[in-house]
DNA sequence: TCAAAAGTGTTTGGTTTACACCCATGA
DNA sequence: TCATGGGTGTAAACCAAACACTTTTGA
């Protein structure tokens, strides 16, 4: 344990990381926040460390800020990676080395154990930063997205799969959609999600039995047709549906 | 960095830890394993820690063989604990001073972030044993469960939780009941877990829609009526269901 | 003025709920 | 033999899927 301290080693907890997997919906279609690293190019989901006096709630929400300048996010824990070769081969590293960064490379090496969060953000109001080690910070279309770093093809991959189990059970849009919007375009977000096509009529119906909506006077103009209604989501209602769940059940 | 090496330091990870909610189904009741805390007679969860070549899974698995005896044990991650001060005043911490081993101290003095499992087992195949924090170890049905040392008490709510949820879309009673069962049983299993009554008709076709049941020609003798088919899961159309869910759903 | 999008029903068929009835068993 | 639990069936209520018609809009 000869290895000089180093600012990440004061600053956060050993072996513990966190991927984000942020959602944004735009142009009727799913995307993902993605980071391309410096040296190889590599895409991947932003990340971060947690700090001795953070839970990793906030950590997330911190790492989030820094990515979207976003606070109040809607953010959920999904699984954690613990598998212990899933941080071999971090080509962060080999960007430390460059820098000759020693007492870093260190911190790299060792096995990351690592919590997903998955978050729904507002798409217009996001504003993608990069962190130190990537050059860029952007959106990809879900089938845009090629191969990323270590495991966080995995991560999506199953971040994706916890969302549309969360659609059958529990309300989504807000923090996804801009305060006021339309039925179809709530419509388009499920297609999307899902992968799928739904009915327009049904699907309003059921949105609507849920309570979770409020229905607003004015309407969206400038649109090539008829000007469909606004509505925007009733917060209350909806808190409660994502304790409660959508369907009694048993 | 001073301190002497001691056993935990060398075999696990800083900073990790899990604790297991192990529930089981007897007597008509819903019962979770505690563990008696030597020194304190406080209760709480099975717990332990990872080592370096151990992903979570496998070392939840590794804990629940030591404390039952069983394995292939159904076994889910549901929520990471990670409050800066959880693991303030562990009383474990007491146990150690006694036996003036101050190595160990130091580890268990240590922020500790909490991977919550929980676990569902046949009671019947079950050997509850203590681990070396504890004298005792054994069912305790829900409703009986005092204060839970640290924050145990909020992991077993939030898992209770979890598990009721899980109710709703995914099979469960696989590994909670014996190989072969009745139907009455298995609807008393969920009435439990549920915490109140279902129709007795109804839940047989709802529990035979789904598929996931092998009715057997036997029927169960003994009791002090009409004897009641017997019935075994369908693994496989079980382990599908678990992964598609119960309901379509969209 | 017209194609496309959006609002608003209705019909139909399946599913769930709430029951009733009969049968088997050990006390 | 009888109280109790268990197997099986059915009418009514409910809900969801499929589909039709009208209205509005900018091009």
């Amino acid at each position: 344990m000869n290895q000089k301290p180093n600012v990440y080693q004061d600053l956060f907890l050993n072996h513990l990381s966190l991927d984000c997997v942020v959602f944004g919906f735009h142009d009727s279609q799913l995307k993902v926040l993605l980071l391309r690293m410096k040296r190889t190019k590599d895409w991947a989901l932003p990340g971060g460390f947690v700090k001795p006096d953070e839970t990793f709630e906030v950590a997330a929400s911190r790492v989030l800020k820094e990515r979207t300048g976003l606070g109040d996010i809607f953010l959920k824990q999904f699984k954690i990676f613990s598998d212990p070769l899933r941080s071999q081969n971090n080509p962060i590293v080999s960007d430390l080395e460059e820098e000759k960064d020693k007492g870093c490379i260190e911190w790299f090496h060792q096995r990351f154990i690592s919590v997903g969060f998955y978050a729904l953000v507002d798409f217009s109001k996001a504003e993608p930063t990069p962190d130190f080690f990537s050059d860029q910070c952007s959106w990809k279309a879900l089938d845009e997205v090629d191969a990323l770093m270590l495991d966080h093809t995995q991560i999506l991959t199953k971040a994706l799969e916890t969302l549309r189990l969360q659609l059958n059970y529990q309300p989504i849009g807000y923090n996804l959609l801009p305060d006021k919007f339309t039925m179809p375009e709530l419509q388009k977000l499920y297609e999307t999600i899902l992968g799928k096509e739904l009915d327009r009529r049904n699907f309003q119906r059921r949105m609507l039995s849920y309570g979770i909506l409020n229905k607003l006077e004015e309407r969206k103009t400038g649109g090539a047709h008829k000007s469909p209604f606004l509505y925007e989501f009733n917060l209350g209602n909806y808190q409660k549906a994502l304790q409660v769940g959508l369907y009694g059940g048993w």
